[in-house]
DNA sequence: TTCGTTCACATTTTT
DNA sequence: TGTGAACGAA
């Protein structure tokens, strides 16, 4: 049966996503239009994953889970739903279906009605802005309106730096609305200063005349001034009838210290309150600084959409007005991770919810629907606020249900995790295991360094046959994250990071933006980069006029005359990025700050990253590794006391205040149980990622492990499935290139690295060259080869390096040896697509089949030839042999045998790897 | 032995 | 800004 208005908090691995595409789904059988409904998430790649479930689940609807599902939703019967398949579909091809991020559906809306907020439409978005202009010119506003002693005191009173300050602002600015409840009222605080000495020196007298003081007590009561009174560790003592004061206490005493704590505490108040209050007037000329910066540049945050969108709906636009505005009117929305969402978002989102449920007028159909998992709720720092679903649900009248079976996850894995949490989560409800999942294996280590072990267990996974990219190490910090990833690399082993991933960092779009670089600056350095990216022969390029041409066109016509663009994906997205971008400065000035990512499926490698990024990922085989440094204390400045999602009350953080104020005590101490329990989810999170073996690294002392109580242990079996489906997909991806140059100059800039003289690289740049040069392995093509080698490479080398290199060649044509291993068909430096790398390979033998066997099989035979021209870093010459031959077996399904030839000064000397 | 004070030390998560 | 170790005194 179809509920209208249903909300399900589903568990890690609950199969959320399959319950959205029900729902979705659902909705357009039941005939409502693809544009009339709002499908929102938190990031993009929800949003693009929801967007390819829906079509995919269309396409295959008859073996899909999601097709029972429906019918149990809508009521209606199978043949009916595949009946109507094939139009649904269609129809979901062609609408303008809204299937995006809250923020960027708030940009959408905000566009719409830039101009009521005095905003050119085609502004645009930026995750970080400029800092440096927003700050001169908030200084100049400060200083126009006459308020810099205000600035001035703030950062004194405060002892904060300036930049510190502005980041208050900020959070200030977006919780704005939450704010303008309360009053910050302006006092001094000298008279509870002067009040306040004038008692501590009266208890001090006391202390000095008393004859058996010890030198402590006259220390603690030795303070010249105010400040050196509040830094005591007595203050804030019920008594000072204790060691310290022991000797010398008089009841007395305590009534004086009774005064100070009150002096001390209504201090401490007075200035919470003048700093609040000094912040507020600021924040107007902050927040008039911002406008004046993006009306200029166009220009916004994310936050700065989302406040605009909330006054905007607030003062300058009806709700009812935005609902005729938007493309079409939205009759159902359904909002992806809840537990996520912040008090504004949800206060622009409200008054649509309502309209939605209202039941009258055109929303009579209409629908609301959300899904989410408090237990994942990581984001507070960022403004989420949890309880929003609770008491969204209450408002709503939602109807609620739980998902309790974890789809994800085998028997062990769920186990474990149902074990950790049952006693640490409040209202922790076991996850229950589907029916096929016996397997699994969870293992909790202990380790001094948990980065070697993480390195151990990834070494094992491998061993046991584990597929690099379903290995996942899930770390506290990013530079945790950095450590990890030097140390799998000196193994040699691949890792796609955070940083591998962003999309400027991808080898093609760094060297379109080395040649617009080059393009616009004219240094030679950049042409060099770029032809040294793109692995080619340095040649010139014709420079262009930016103010004739668009940087776009620019970039496609790069990308056409040098081929760059191989199935390369990163280009696309970044040619789509580019659209931003007015003019050629703004993209060379401002690129590094692109944060789009690049597609991680197109990369390969162990993937390491922050547990806060692997929030809806799994993996296979994931390792916790526990942070490698201290965890730092918690720090913000201002504490925001929340009843549910009402913020009651803020709060300046000083140190000692808890023990003076009862109400400042309790909001630090809801505080702390906050972060408690975001500290908790996040292990949630981390742990649930995992669909197969589960591993803990701890560290035996102060381990963010330790409030789980967890015990060194392992449970299961391990084990690694392998994918054996992959060997046919590889097959398609086997390409021939032909490329005449350059091709091993990444290897050898690689050994150079390692730090190879320029001349070897020079030197083995062109024995290398020479060999591809020499068509048939016969003596007599050595004169036509060493001519051709000499054009490109004759300026850099000595008479006696080129006569070596002649040397060496025909030394190799006289192996009989080689000669053998060359017998068949064979293919010079041959470019390989494996496992979306690209490869070079020297020389590839097809070897003929031996007719003359009566043997019944017959498989191919292949032989994989690295020439080298030193003995130099063998073992990675190995490593990356071995690698080749593994990729011809896998793509071929045939025998390969791999072979290191060096061609030495001396003598030739064939290795079989 | 135990309690109190001081000093050195280490330092996040991101649409 | 908080925390743990080291030191100092009762």
């Amino acid at each position: 049966m179809f509920i209208d208005n249903l909300a399900y908090e589903a568990s890690a691995g609950s199969g959320k996503t399959f319950m959205l595409v029900v729902r979705y789904l659902s909705l357009l059988f039941r005939g409502a239009e693809p544009d009339k409904i709002l499908a929102l998430t938190f990031t993009n790649k929800a949003a693009h994953e929801m967007q390819e479930r829906v079509v995919v689940t269309l396409e295959e609807l008859e073996h899909r889970g999601e097709l029972d599902a429906i019918v149990k939703v809508t009521g209606l019967s199978r043949e009916e739903l595949l009946d109507k398949r094939k139009s649904i579909l269609d129809a979901f091809l062609n609408a303008n279906t809204k299937i995006m991020t809250i923020d960027k559906f708030f940009t959408q809306i905000l566009r719409k009605f830039s101009l009521y907020a005095s905003l050119m439409p085609d502004f645009t978005t930026m995750s970080s802005q400029h800092e440096l202009k927003l700050l001169s010119r908030f200084l100049k506003e400060v200083s126009v309106a006459g308020k810099q002693d205000t600035l001035i005191t703030l950062s004194l009173e405060s002892k904060k730096r300036l930049e510190s300050i502005f980041s208050l602002l900020d959070a200030f600015y977006i919780k704005q609305k939450e704010l303008s409840s309360l009053r910050f009222i302006k006092e001094s605080p000298y008279k509870y200063e002067a009040a306040a000495m004038q008692s501590f020196l009266q208890l001090r007298e006391k202390v000095l005349a008393c004859e058996s003081a010890s030198t402590t007590v006259l220390n603690a009561v030795d303070a010249e001034d105010f400040e050196a009174l509040r830094a005591k560790s007595w203050i804030g003592r019920e008594s000072l009838e204790y060691r310290t004061f022991a000797k010398c206490f008089t009841p007395e005493m305590d009534i004086y210290l009774t005064d100070i704590n009150a002096a001390i505490k209504s201090h401490n108040r007075a200035k919470e309150q003048n700093f609040f209050h000094a912040l507020s007037e600021l924040v107007d000329i902050y927040v008039k600084a911002k406008k004046a910066l993006y009306t200029d540049d166009g220009e916004l945050s994310f936050s700065d959409v989302s406040v605009l969108v909330y006054y905007l709906l607030k003062e300058r636009v009806d709700s009812e007005f935005l609902y005729f505005r938007l493309d079409a009117q939205i009759e159902h929305m359904l909002l992806d991770e809840f537990q996520d969402t912040s008090i504004l978002q949800y206060a622009i989102l409200k008054p649509l919810i309502d309209e939605i449920l209202s039941g009258d007028g055109v929303f009579e159909n209409g629908s609301f629907f959300f899904v989410g998992d408090v237990k994942q709720s990581i984001y507070r720092f960022r403004g989420g606020v949890s309880a929003l679903f609770g008491t969204v649900k209450e408002l709503h009248e939602t109807q609620l249900e739980a998902l309790l079976t974890n789809y994800r996850s085998q028997k062990e894995v769920v186990a474990f995790v149902n074990e950790t949490f049952a006693q640490k989560i409040k209202n922790y409800a076991p996850q229950k295991v589907k029916e096929d999942a016996q397997g699994g294996y969870v293992e909790v280590l202990s380790a001094e360094t948990p980065e070697q072990e993480a390195l151990e267990q990834v070494k094992k996974l491998i061993a046991l046959g584990a597929e690099l990219d379903e290995i996942a190490i899930l770390c506290a910090t990013n530079g945790d994250g950095e450590v990890i990833k030097q140390l799998l690399q000196e193994e040699m082993i691949e890792v796609v990071t955070e940083t591998t991933t962003k999309l400027i960092n991808q080898k093609s779009v760094k060297a379109v933006l080395e040649y617009l670089k080059y393009l616009y600056f004219g240094e030679d350095i950049y042409r060099y980069n770029f032809f040294s990216l793109i692995e080619c022969e340095l040649a010139p390029i014709k420079r262009v006029d930016f103010n004739k041409v668009s940087v776009l066109d620019v970039v496609k016509d790069c990308i056409s005359s040098y081929a760059l663009f191989h199935g390369d994906f990163h280009l696309i997205r970044f040619l789509d990025l580019l659209r931003n971008y007015s003019s050629i400065e703004a993209l060379l000035f401002e690129y590094e700050r692109i944060d789009a990512s690049a597609a991680a499926s197109d990369l390969r490698g162990v993937r390491v990253l922050t547990i806060h990024k692997s929030k809806g990922l799994e993996y296979e085989h994931v390792i916790v590794m526990d942070r490698l440094k201290k965890a730092p204390p918690s720090r913000d400045a201002i504490i925001y006391e929340y009843d549910g999602i009402h913020l009651q009350n803020v709060y300046l953080r000083m140190s000692g205040r808890e023990s003076l104020d009862a109400e400042y005590a309790n909001a630090i101490d809801k505080e702390k149980a906050l972060e408690v329990e975001d500290s908790l989810n996040a292990l949630y999170v981390a742990f649930t990622r995992a669909k197969e073996n589960l591993f803990i690294i701890m560290k035996p002392k102060d381990s963010m492990f330790d409030k789980l109580d967890l015990k060194l242990s392992s449970q299961g079996a391990l084990v690694c499935k392998r994918v054996a489906s992959q060997t046919q997909e590889h097959f398609e991806k086997l390409e021939y290139k032909a490329l005449y140059y350059g091709m091993q100059s990444d290897l050898l800039e690689l050994a150079s690295e390692q730090e190879e003289d320029l001349g070897a690289i020079n030197f083995g740049l062109a024995l290398h060259y020479m060999l591809e040069m020499l068509g048939e392995f016969t003596i007599e093509n050595i004169p036509y080869a060493k001519d051709i080698m000499l054009n490109k490479y004759g300026y850099t080398l000595e008479a006696s390096e080129i006569e070596d290199i002649q040397n060496r060649v025909s030394m190799l044509l006289n192996s009989a040896e080689f000669m053998k291993l060359i017998h068949g068909e064979c293919y010079r430096e041959k470019a390989i697509k494996y496992k979306n790398n690209l490869r070079y390979i020297d020389l590839l033998v097809k070897r003929p089949l031996q007719e003359d066997t009566l043997s019944l099989f017959s498989f191919g035979m292949w032989n994989v030839i690295d020439y080298k021209s030193s003995m130099a870093y063998s073992e990675h010459h190995v490593k990356q042999v071995k690698y080749y031959t593994k990729a011809i077996k896998e793509i071929t399904g045939d025998e390969v045998a791999g072979y290191i030839c060096y061609l030495l000064k001396d003598q030739i000397k064939i290795l079989k790897v």
